[in-house]
DNA sequence: TTCTTAAATTGACAGGTGTCGATATTGCTG
DNA sequence: CAGCAATATCGACACCTGTCAATTTAAGAA
């Protein structure tokens, strides 16, 4: 029988002065658990090129362009746009509005200021 | 025989007056593929909510954080949050530094700055 | 009403992602 | 050296994603 009991349950023991120890921080999360998942389902939705360049195209041609505009800048079949815009709309980034037989899109404002705010405040 | 050819090949013709027309903007991308891809691999990265709480927890406590004090926030394994470190390593937004049997890790200056300044810039 | 055109939807498929349990690796300690 | 503890890696598996061809939907135009 040892005469000091194994500590087995506490990682990270005070009472271990020989212990190099790993300083153990007591950190913890200032971002909720909401802002998080909001951060990173936006970030999950710029993650693909095709979805970049159509967020940037939106912005910098203001008003509403319209979806043969956008498909001609890629080589993808138009279902694949199509689907790259389902779900840049289903992320609440960008809006369509039907005019005849076009649509059109732009950016929605305000979207991205979560994120943007995040990212500028890192570090 | 029509008398007025099918005119299948164009689809913006200027001589269809009668159309309402989609406007058929000359836009053009301004972002480079490489800058595309760039954007979207850092956004992609960022697209799951544990790395988003890593990447906020490494910004805030500054210096280094050991891998256990990242790890008690999350119920999840051990190798779930390795591979989440891992992910974030290579694509150098963490750097990782072995001090004893501990790996502390820090954000990596500078590697978000492009996709912020983008951010930034939109509308 | 029928034709045409713009865009969305569907279904299929290959490849990627997140998670875990099990195992390996590495460095300290006795 | 042997043992232990912190972290990484591996292998498996369910689920998600991007792409296309084919089809559908919806809005003019004839």
């Amino acid at each position: 029988m040892p005469t000091t009991p194994l500590t087995l349950s506490d990682p990270h023991p005070a009472s271990a002065a020989r212990r190099t120890s790993c300083s153990s921080r007591d950190t913890t999360l200032h971002l909720t658990a909401d802002e998080a998942d909001r951060f990173a389902a936006l970030s999950k939705t710029l993650g693909h090129p095709v979805r970049v360049q159509i967020v940037d195209l939106l912005s910098r041609y203001g008003g509403d362009v319209c979806v043969c505009d956008i498909e001609r800048h890629f080589d993808l079949t138009q279902p694949t746009i199509s689907h790259h815009l389902k779900v840049l709309r289903e992320a609440g980034l960008i809006d369509a509005e039907q005019r005849g037989l076009w649509i059109y899109y732009q950016l929605r404002p305000g979207t991205l200021d979560g994120l943007r705010d995040w990212l500028d405040h890192l570090k």
